[in-house]
DNA sequence: CTGAAAGCGCTAACAA
DNA sequence: TTGTTAGCGCTTTCAG
C-alpha cells in the first residue's frame, strides 16, 4: 500500500501565484469576475502543485457535499441473484458523474441496519438520497423521511402520496400495470382463453400492479389460474406445478417477471408442454441474459432499468438545484415556486420471441 | 422531498450539558478520560438534542474520512449480467459498516472515466480504494497506485508484485489454479479420458490460472480440447459447437465460469448429448441461480464471492489502521514493522451436482 | 480531569 | 476586480 502525502492548500497556490486566497478560490470554483491573466497565472500554479481542493473544508462552509446517498434495503438475498439493481445502480451512477456528484451506497442486511442508515441520513453527509422501497410494510422509507433528507424512490412506495406536510413523495417507476396489460392482451389475441398469472411477491407493489394489470384485462378470471409467486425461479416453479395441477387445459401464462418465466417454463418442459404450442409464456423485465438465455427465447415486456436509475438521480438533483435556489428567494419554506419535480412512470415495450 | 434543518453543534451540546465542547468531543468519541457523572450528563444531551457530528468538521483536522472507495471499472456490460458483483459489494459493505467506514461508489464506463477517478482518489477523499483489476493491461490499476491511496485489490493483478518502491500490491483472490485442477481431477476420476476446457477470456488473471490448472492436470492435453470463451452464456455455446465439431468423442468439458457452462449444456442439450452420461460438465463459481437452476444442476468449484469482498475491506482497513500507528511511531516513512498486510488466496471447494 | 484557545482549509461577505 | 477578514464545527494541545 501507498504512502500518504500532504496535499498542497490554497494558501500554497495563492503564494504561488502571487495572489490571494480568495482569487484561487474564485478561480477554482468558476472563475468568474477574475480577469484573464490571473485566471491564467493561477491556473498555471494548480497544475505545478498538484492542487486539489479539500472536500471536507468547503462543505463545512458551504454546507453542500455534492454527493448522494443510495439506499439498498436488501433483507433477503434475492436482489442480488438479478441483475436489475446493477443496472440501476449503474444509471444512477452516470447522472450522479455527469453532475460531479458521489456516491455513497448504504446496503442493508436487516432492520438491525435501519438505524445506521438513520443515522447516517440524519447527520447530513449527504445532499439527498435515492432508496428502493421494496415491501410495503418496510419502515425504511419512512425511516428516510423523518431524518429530513430529500429523496426520490425507485419503485411506487406503498403509502400514499405524503401524509408529511413537506410535499408528496417523489419516485420513479415503470408502468407495472399498463405493461400486465400488453402482455395479456397479446396471450388473447393468440386466441388464448385459459390464461394463468404467476404474480410476484404481493407485499410489492410493482407485483400488485402487474396483477391488476392482468385483471385488467382478464375481468372474470378463474381465481384457480392466478397463484402467488415469489419473482424467483423456484416460485415460478412451485406456481406452474400449481396450475398445471388445479387446471391443467392452461394454455397461456403471464409471468410478473421473467426469472419465474423461466422456472414455468422448466416445469412445463418436465411435464411435456410445449411452448408456445400448448402453453403461450409471456414474462415481465427484459432481464437479457435470461429471458434470451430461455429455452424457448421469451417474449417478455421491457422495462428500461438503467433509465429508471438515471432518473431519479436527474429528479433528485433537479430538485436540490431548485432547493438551493428557492431558499435564496423564500428563506422562511424552502418550498417553491411551480418547478418542483414530481413522479414519473416510465413506459414498458412488448418484446416479442418465441415463447408467446 | 423535505426540508433541510440546522443541526445543533457541539457548542449546544456542552451548554445544554454545562460543559465545554472539549468534553462533549472526547465523550463523543469514546469519552475515555472524562467522569462518569459528566459523561452520563453529556450523553443525555446529546440524546435530547439529537446531536450527530459533523463529519466534514472532523475530518477537516483528523484528516480521516471513514470512507473507503470502491472502484468498479466495467467497460462491457458483462459483470452486470452476474451477481458477482454484487455479492462482493455485500461483503466489502458488511465489513466496512462493522469499522463505521462508508462505501462510496466508483463505476467507470470506460477510459474516458479514468481521470475523474484518478482525481477524486488524489483528492484525499477517501482512506483507502477497493479495485477490481479485470484486464490485463488494464491501466486503472496504474492510475490507482498513482493516486498514492492505499489499495487493496480483488483477483490477482495482471502486473508482478510492485514494482513501485512503495510497498507490494495487495490483493483477495480465490484459488482459480486449485480449483480448477480439483474439477479436472474430479472429470478424470470419474473415467473421463477427452476432457475438454472452454477458458474464460485470456486478458483476466482468474482465466489464466484456471487454464493453468486444466493444463497442470491434463498435461498432454490436445490442443483442440481448449477453446477460449468470453465468461458469458453464449460463449459458452459457441464454444461447444466448436468442440463438438473438431472433437466429437468428447466425453468431458470443464468451463471456467458457471454461466460457460450453462451455454455449453444448451448446446450438448440440442445435440443430444445426455448430460453427464455421454458429457460431464463442471463449471466454476456456484453461482447459485445458475448452478441450481442449470439442467442438470452443476457440478461446480465453489469460491466464496462475499467472503472476498469482506477480506479486500479487512485488509484495507488493517492496513488503514497500521499506518496510523507507524506514522506516530516512525513519523519518517510510515512504512512498518512487520503487520503489513500481504495478499490472501481463498480456497475452492468442488459441488458436487448432477452434471458430473 | 476539565476548560480555553488555536487552528484544519475553505468560502463569502465586506472593503478597498 | 481583488484582498481582508470572519467564521463553518470539530479536535487537540496546553494550562489550570
Amino acid at each position: 500500500m501507498t504512502e500518504a502525502v500532504s496535499r498542497p492548500t490554497l494558501e500554497a497556490v495563492a503564494a504561488r501565484a502571487g495572489v490571494s486566497r480568495a482569487t484561487v478560490s474564485r478561480v477554482v470554483n468558476g472563475g468568474d469576475g477574475v480577469r484573464e491573466p490571473l485566471v491564467e497565472r493561477v491556473r498555471r500554479a494548480v497544475e505545478e502543485l498538484g492542487y486539489v481542493p479539500n472536500q471536507a473544508a468547503r462543505s463545512l462552509v458551504t454546507r453542500r457535499h455534492d454527493a448522494v446517498a443510495v439506499v439498498i434495503a436488501e433483507p433477503e438475498t434475492r436482489v442480488f441473484a438479478d441483475p436489475f439493481f446493477a443496472l440501476q445502480l449503474r444509471g444512477i451512477s452516470k447522472e450522479l458523474t455527469a453532475h460531479d456528484s458521489q456516491l455513497v451506497l448504504l446496503l442493508t442486511e436487516g432492520p438491525e441496519d435501519y438505524a445506521r442508515v438513520g443515522r447516517y441520513l440524519a447527520g447530513g453527509h449527504v445532499d439527498g438520497a435515492l432508496a428502493f422501497s421494496l415491501h410495503l410494510d418496510d419502515p425504511l422509507p419512512g425511516l428516510i423521511r423523518g431524518a429530513g433528507v430529500p429523496t426520490v424512490f425507485g419503485g411506487r412506495p406503498g403509502w400514499g402520496d405524503g401524509p408529511r406536510g413537506d410535499g408528496p413523495t417523489v419516485y420513479v417507476d415503470s408502468d407495472n400495470r399498463g405493461g400486465a396489460r400488453d402482455a395479456v392482451r397479446h396471450l388473447v389475441g393468440l386466441g388464448r382463453t385459459r390464461v394463468a398469472h404467476i404474480t410476484g411477491p404481493l407485499d410489492q407493489t410493482s407485483a400488485v400492479d402487474r396483477l391488476d394489470g392482468f385483471r385488467d384485462v382478464m375481468v372474470d378470471a378463474d381465481p384457480r389460474l392466478i397463484v402467488e409467486g415469489d419473482f424467483t425461479p423456484a416460485g415460478g416453479e412451485r406456481a406452474m406445478r400449481v396450475l398445471l395441477d388445479r387446471c391443467p387445459e392452461v394454455d397461456a401464462v403471464f409471468a410478473a417477471n421473467d426469472l419465474s418465466a423461466a422456472g414455468a417454463l422448466r416445469v412445463l418442459r418436465e411435464r411435456g408442454r410445449r411452448v408456445p404450442e400448448d402453453v403461450a409464456v409471456v414474462g415481465f423485465d427484459d432481464m437479457l441474459p435470461v429471458a434470451e438465455g430461455a429455452d424457448p427465447p421469451l417474449t417478455t415486456v421491457r422495462q428500461d432499468i438503467e433509465e429508471m436509475g438515471r432518473l431519479m438521480a436527474r429528479l433528485l438533483l433537479r430538485g436540490l438545484d431548485r432547493r438551493g435556489r428557492d431558499e435564496d428567494a423564500d428563506p422562511g419554506t424552502g418550498k417553491g415556486l411551480g418547478g418542483a419535480p414530481s413522479s414519473v412512470v416510465l413506459p414498458t415495450t412488448l418484446i416479442r420471441r418465441a415463447s408467446a
